[in-house]
DNA sequence: ATAATTCCTATCGAAAAGATAGGAATTATG
DNA sequence: CATAATTCCTATCTTTTCGATAGGAATTAT
Protein backbone atom coordinates (compact mmCIF):
# COMPACT_ATOMS: atom_id res chain seq x y z
CA UNK A 1 0.00 0.00 0.00
CA UNK A 2 1.65 3.17 -0.95
CA UNK A 3 -1.40 5.65 0.05
CA UNK A 4 -2.60 5.15 2.94
CA UNK A 5 -5.75 6.68 5.01
CA UNK A 6 -3.18 9.44 6.31
CA UNK A 7 -2.52 10.90 2.83
CA UNK A 8 -5.88 10.70 1.41
CA UNK A 9 -7.16 12.28 4.36
CA UNK A 10 -4.60 14.70 3.76
CA UNK A 11 -5.68 15.42 -0.06
CA UNK A 12 -9.25 15.38 1.16
CA UNK A 13 -9.11 18.33 3.64
CA UNK A 14 -7.23 19.80 1.37
CA UNK A 15 -9.73 19.62 -1.73
CA UNK A 16 -12.55 20.61 0.87
CA UNK A 17 -10.49 23.83 1.23
CA UNK A 18 -10.08 24.31 -1.99
CA UNK A 19 -13.66 25.04 -2.46
CA UNK A 20 -13.72 27.44 0.29
CA UNK A 21 -12.93 31.29 -0.27
CA UNK A 22 -12.49 32.48 3.56
CA UNK A 23 -10.13 30.35 5.98
CA UNK A 24 -11.79 27.84 7.79
CA UNK A 25 -12.11 25.89 11.21
CA UNK A 26 -11.10 22.40 10.96
CA UNK A 27 -14.13 21.13 12.61
CA UNK A 28 -16.33 21.82 9.29
CA UNK A 29 -13.69 20.37 7.13
CA UNK A 30 -13.03 17.27 9.27
CA UNK A 31 -16.96 16.96 9.35
CA UNK A 32 -17.46 17.74 5.89
CA UNK A 33 -15.16 15.48 5.01
CA UNK A 34 -15.94 12.52 7.76
CA UNK A 35 -12.29 12.71 8.99
CA UNK A 36 -11.82 12.03 12.66
CA UNK A 37 -11.52 15.62 14.20
CA UNK A 38 -8.26 14.88 16.41
CA UNK A 39 -6.92 12.72 13.44
CA UNK A 40 -7.57 15.86 11.24
CA UNK A 41 -5.49 18.20 13.75
CA UNK A 42 -2.77 16.25 13.22
CA UNK A 43 -2.46 16.32 9.36
CA UNK A 44 -3.28 19.74 9.05
CA UNK A 45 -0.15 20.48 11.31
CA UNK A 46 2.02 18.83 9.08
CA UNK A 47 0.57 20.31 6.11
CA UNK A 48 0.74 23.87 7.87
CA UNK A 49 4.55 22.98 8.50
CA UNK A 50 5.25 22.26 4.89
CA UNK A 51 4.04 25.46 4.30
CA UNK A 52 1.19 23.66 2.15
CA UNK A 53 -1.97 25.83 4.60
CA UNK A 54 -1.93 28.70 6.65
CA UNK A 55 -3.56 28.28 9.86
CA UNK A 56 -4.76 31.66 11.70
CA UNK A 57 -5.44 30.87 15.82
CA UNK A 58 -7.92 31.83 17.75
CA UNK A 59 -11.78 33.18 17.08
CA UNK A 60 -12.81 33.17 13.66
CA UNK A 61 -9.45 31.37 13.11
CA UNK A 62 -9.00 28.51 10.66
CA UNK A 63 -7.04 27.29 7.68
CA UNK A 64 -6.20 28.23 4.39
CA UNK A 65 -4.35 27.00 1.38
CA UNK A 66 -1.39 29.34 0.09
CA UNK A 67 -1.50 28.30 -3.59
CA UNK A 68 -3.88 28.00 -6.10
CA UNK A 69 -5.17 24.58 -6.13
CA UNK A 70 -3.59 23.67 -9.37
CA UNK A 71 -0.27 24.55 -7.84
CA UNK A 72 -0.54 20.87 -5.83
CA UNK A 73 0.92 18.21 -6.97
CA UNK A 74 -0.32 15.03 -5.12
CA UNK A 75 3.62 14.33 -5.52
CA UNK A 76 4.34 16.61 -2.72
CA UNK A 77 1.01 16.56 -0.73
CA UNK A 78 2.06 12.68 -0.02
CA UNK A 79 5.52 13.04 0.17
CA UNK A 80 4.79 15.23 2.97
CA UNK A 81 2.17 13.24 4.41
CA UNK A 82 3.07 9.46 3.85
CA UNK A 83 5.72 8.01 5.66
CA UNK A 84 7.11 7.32 2.65
CA UNK A 85 6.67 6.67 -1.16
CA UNK A 86 9.24 4.29 -1.56
CA UNK A 87 8.69 1.34 -3.35
CA UNK A 88 11.13 -0.24 -0.63
CA UNK A 89 12.65 0.25 2.71
CA UNK A 90 15.76 -0.44 0.02
CA UNK A 91 14.99 3.38 -1.15
CA UNK A 92 13.35 5.21 1.70
CA UNK A 93 14.63 7.05 4.24
CA UNK A 94 16.73 4.44 6.10
CA UNK A 95 18.53 3.62 2.62
CA UNK A 96 22.16 4.56 4.15
CA UNK A 97 21.25 1.15 5.86
CA UNK A 98 21.76 -1.28 3.53
CA UNK A 99 25.15 -2.66 3.49
CA UNK A 100 24.69 -4.24 0.06
CA UNK A 101 23.44 -0.81 -1.94
CA UNK A 102 26.24 -0.89 -4.19
CA UNK A 103 26.15 -4.58 -5.85
CA UNK A 104 22.37 -5.29 -5.30
CA UNK A 105 21.01 -6.11 -9.05
CA UNK A 106 17.52 -5.20 -7.51
CA UNK A 107 17.78 -1.49 -6.48
CA UNK A 108 17.98 0.30 -9.89
CA UNK A 109 14.94 -1.47 -10.23
CA UNK A 110 13.20 -0.13 -7.20
CA UNK A 111 14.69 3.22 -7.86
CA UNK A 112 13.21 3.51 -11.34
CA UNK A 113 9.86 2.21 -9.57
CA UNK A 114 10.01 5.46 -7.51
CA UNK A 115 10.78 7.67 -10.43
CA UNK A 116 7.74 5.77 -12.35
CA UNK A 117 5.57 6.85 -9.37
CA UNK A 118 6.78 10.52 -8.32
CA UNK A 119 6.15 10.89 -12.19
CA UNK A 120 2.67 9.47 -12.47
CA UNK A 121 1.84 11.33 -9.11
CA UNK A 122 2.85 14.79 -10.00
CA UNK A 123 1.31 14.63 -13.12
CA UNK A 124 -1.64 15.26 -11.20
CA UNK A 125 -2.93 18.02 -8.84
CA UNK A 126 -6.10 19.10 -6.24
CA UNK A 127 -8.03 19.83 -9.33
CA UNK A 128 -8.22 16.78 -10.54
CA UNK A 129 -9.80 15.31 -7.40
CA UNK A 130 -12.39 17.83 -7.16
CA UNK A 131 -15.88 17.10 -8.76
CA UNK A 132 -16.59 19.02 -11.57
CA UNK B 1 5.72 0.96 0.85
CA UNK B 2 4.31 -1.31 -2.07
CA UNK B 3 6.96 -3.72 -1.85
CA UNK B 4 7.52 -5.52 1.54
CA UNK B 5 10.63 -8.15 2.51
CA UNK B 6 8.09 -10.63 1.83
CA UNK B 7 7.95 -9.98 -1.41
CA UNK B 8 11.77 -9.30 -1.96
CA UNK B 9 12.77 -12.84 -0.17
CA UNK B 10 10.50 -14.28 -2.83
CA UNK B 11 12.49 -12.21 -5.30
CA UNK B 12 15.98 -13.70 -3.91
CA UNK B 13 15.05 -17.08 -3.49
CA UNK B 14 13.81 -17.58 -6.79
CA UNK B 15 17.01 -15.69 -8.27
CA UNK B 16 18.62 -18.28 -5.83
CA UNK B 17 16.83 -21.20 -7.36
CA UNK B 18 17.62 -20.16 -10.87
CA UNK B 19 20.88 -20.44 -10.74
CA UNK B 20 20.47 -23.81 -9.84
CA UNK B 21 20.27 -26.50 -12.44
CA UNK B 22 19.18 -29.19 -10.03
CA UNK B 23 16.09 -29.15 -7.10
CA UNK B 24 17.67 -27.72 -4.40
CA UNK B 25 17.03 -27.94 -0.96
CA UNK B 26 15.59 -24.54 0.62
CA UNK B 27 17.69 -25.29 4.17
CA UNK B 28 20.87 -23.97 0.96
CA UNK B 29 18.64 -21.63 -0.68
CA UNK B 30 17.30 -19.54 2.63
CA UNK B 31 21.31 -19.29 3.92
CA UNK B 32 22.36 -18.30 1.15
CA UNK B 33 20.27 -15.37 0.56
CA UNK B 34 20.29 -14.65 4.18
CA UNK B 35 15.85 -15.15 4.75
CA UNK B 36 15.30 -16.54 7.63
CA UNK B 37 14.44 -20.53 7.51
CA UNK B 38 11.12 -20.60 8.84
CA UNK B 39 9.54 -18.06 7.00
CA UNK B 40 11.03 -19.00 3.90
CA UNK B 41 9.24 -21.96 4.25
CA UNK B 42 6.07 -19.92 4.74
CA UNK B 43 7.27 -18.51 1.03
CA UNK B 44 7.41 -21.04 -0.80
CA UNK B 45 4.39 -22.57 0.04
CA UNK B 46 3.04 -19.94 -1.70
CA UNK B 47 5.33 -19.87 -4.39
CA UNK B 48 4.01 -23.63 -5.13
CA UNK B 49 0.60 -22.70 -4.71
CA UNK B 50 1.19 -20.52 -7.29
CA UNK B 51 2.78 -22.34 -9.65
CA UNK B 52 5.68 -20.71 -10.09
CA UNK B 53 8.05 -23.48 -8.66
CA UNK B 54 7.50 -27.48 -7.91
CA UNK B 55 8.79 -29.09 -4.91
CA UNK B 56 9.77 -32.89 -4.40
CA UNK B 57 9.24 -34.03 -0.90
CA UNK B 58 11.41 -36.25 1.29
CA UNK B 59 15.08 -37.05 1.37
CA UNK B 60 17.30 -35.47 -1.45
CA UNK B 61 14.04 -33.19 -2.23
CA UNK B 62 13.62 -29.38 -2.48
CA UNK B 63 12.45 -26.67 -5.30
CA UNK B 64 12.68 -25.99 -8.51
CA UNK B 65 11.25 -23.40 -10.91
CA UNK B 66 8.72 -24.61 -13.50
CA UNK B 67 10.24 -22.21 -16.16
CA UNK B 68 12.48 -20.18 -17.49
CA UNK B 69 13.65 -17.49 -15.57
CA UNK B 70 12.98 -14.77 -18.12
CA UNK B 71 9.49 -16.12 -18.25
CA UNK B 72 8.60 -14.79 -14.64
CA UNK B 73 7.64 -11.10 -14.59
CA UNK B 74 8.37 -8.94 -11.46
CA UNK B 75 4.63 -7.83 -11.57
CA UNK B 76 3.04 -11.90 -11.30
CA UNK B 77 5.24 -12.88 -8.45
CA UNK B 78 5.08 -9.95 -6.36
CA UNK B 79 0.71 -10.58 -6.91
CA UNK B 80 1.52 -13.66 -5.61
CA UNK B 81 3.24 -12.71 -2.59
CA UNK B 82 2.57 -9.42 -1.74
CA UNK B 83 -0.33 -8.77 0.65
CA UNK B 84 -1.37 -6.29 -2.16
CA UNK B 85 0.13 -3.92 -5.18
CA UNK B 86 -2.56 -2.14 -4.97
CA UNK B 87 -2.06 1.89 -4.03
CA UNK B 88 -4.89 2.16 -1.90
CA UNK B 89 -7.54 0.15 -0.11
CA UNK B 90 -9.79 1.52 -2.47
CA UNK B 91 -8.18 -0.31 -5.42
CA UNK B 92 -7.32 -3.45 -3.25
CA UNK B 93 -8.80 -6.64 -2.22
CA UNK B 94 -11.69 -4.79 -0.16
CA UNK B 95 -12.52 -2.57 -2.98
CA UNK B 96 -16.24 -3.67 -3.05
CA UNK B 97 -16.30 -2.34 0.05
CA UNK B 98 -16.82 1.83 -0.58
CA UNK B 99 -20.49 2.64 -0.99
CA UNK B 100 -18.79 6.10 -2.92
CA UNK B 101 -16.72 4.50 -5.80
CA UNK B 102 -19.26 5.24 -8.37
CA UNK B 103 -19.07 8.91 -7.61
CA UNK B 104 -15.59 9.12 -5.63
CA UNK B 105 -13.45 11.26 -7.86
CA UNK B 106 -10.11 9.93 -6.31
CA UNK B 107 -10.60 6.90 -7.20
CA UNK B 108 -9.84 6.89 -10.98
CA UNK B 109 -6.53 8.44 -10.35
CA UNK B 110 -5.67 5.36 -7.88
CA UNK B 111 -6.75 2.88 -10.43
CA UNK B 112 -4.42 4.63 -12.86
CA UNK B 113 -1.83 4.47 -11.04
CA UNK B 114 -2.10 0.62 -10.16
CA UNK B 115 -2.20 0.15 -13.73
CA UNK B 116 1.17 2.62 -14.19
CA UNK B 117 2.73 0.22 -11.44
CA UNK B 118 2.13 -3.33 -12.97
CA UNK B 119 2.85 -2.33 -16.17
CA UNK B 120 6.14 -0.81 -14.91
CA UNK B 121 6.70 -4.18 -13.07
CA UNK B 122 5.76 -6.58 -16.18
CA UNK B 123 8.72 -5.14 -17.70
CA UNK B 124 11.26 -6.27 -15.54
CA UNK B 125 11.38 -10.59 -15.24
CA UNK B 126 13.98 -12.58 -12.98
CA UNK B 127 16.77 -12.24 -14.81
CA UNK B 128 16.84 -8.47 -14.61
CA UNK B 129 17.52 -9.26 -10.78
CA UNK B 130 20.53 -11.46 -11.80
CA UNK B 131 24.17 -10.42 -11.20
CA UNK B 132 25.41 -10.92 -14.85
C1' DA C 1 15.19 -47.62 10.36
C1' DT C 2 17.05 -43.27 9.63
C1' DA C 3 17.95 -38.89 7.93
C1' DA C 4 16.59 -35.23 5.06
C1' DT C 5 13.37 -32.96 3.37
C1' DT C 6 8.59 -30.47 2.36
C1' DC C 7 4.19 -29.37 4.42
C1' DC C 8 0.78 -27.75 7.86
C1' DT C 9 -1.01 -25.06 11.70
C1' DA C 10 -0.53 -22.14 15.36
C1' DT C 11 1.42 -18.44 17.65
C1' DC C 12 4.47 -14.61 19.02
C1' DG C 13 6.46 -9.93 19.02
C1' DA C 14 7.47 -5.58 17.14
C1' DA C 15 6.26 -1.87 14.48
C1' DA C 16 3.13 0.99 12.05
C1' DA C 17 -1.20 3.14 11.39
C1' DG C 18 -5.29 5.02 12.86
C1' DA C 19 -7.45 7.31 16.34
C1' DT C 20 -8.28 9.66 20.84
C1' DA C 21 -7.56 12.66 25.05
C1' DG C 22 -6.51 16.69 27.67
C1' DG C 23 -5.26 20.88 27.98
C1' DA C 24 -2.18 25.15 26.73
C1' DA C 25 -1.96 29.21 23.81
C1' DT C 26 -4.12 32.59 20.98
C1' DT C 27 -7.53 35.88 19.40
C1' DA C 28 -12.09 38.19 18.13
C1' DT C 29 -15.90 40.06 20.23
C1' DG C 30 -19.63 41.65 23.30
C1' DC D 1 -12.13 41.83 30.74
C1' DA D 2 -14.55 37.41 30.35
C1' DT D 3 -15.84 34.16 27.14
C1' DA D 4 -16.04 31.30 23.28
C1' DA D 5 -13.82 29.53 19.37
C1' DT D 6 -10.16 28.20 17.55
C1' DT D 7 -5.13 26.28 16.57
C1' DC D 8 -1.27 23.99 18.74
C1' DC D 9 1.31 20.60 21.56
C1' DT D 10 2.26 16.20 23.79
C1' DA D 11 1.04 11.90 25.21
C1' DT D 12 -1.31 7.64 24.87
C1' DC D 13 -4.28 3.88 23.26
C1' DT D 14 -5.87 0.29 20.04
C1' DT D 15 -5.85 -2.41 16.02
C1' DT D 16 -3.76 -4.31 12.26
C1' DT D 17 0.06 -5.80 9.61
C1' DC D 18 4.38 -7.80 9.06
C1' DG D 19 8.17 -10.43 10.05
C1' DA D 20 9.51 -14.29 12.39
C1' DT D 21 9.38 -18.60 15.16
C1' DA D 22 7.91 -23.27 16.93
C1' DG D 23 6.65 -28.00 16.76
C1' DG D 24 5.66 -31.67 14.58
C1' DA D 25 3.30 -34.53 10.65
C1' DA D 26 4.04 -36.50 6.13
C1' DT D 27 7.04 -38.09 2.59
C1' DT D 28 10.93 -40.31 0.43
C1' DA D 29 15.85 -41.92 -0.73
C1' DT D 30 19.22 -44.82 1.04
Amino acid sequence: MIISTRGRYALRLMTALAKRTESAPLRELAEQENVPYKYAEAIMSSLVRAGFVESTRGKNGGYSLTRAPEAYTLAEVLNETEISLAATDCTGRKEAECPHASTCPTLPVWRALDETVTNFLSGYTLVDLMPK
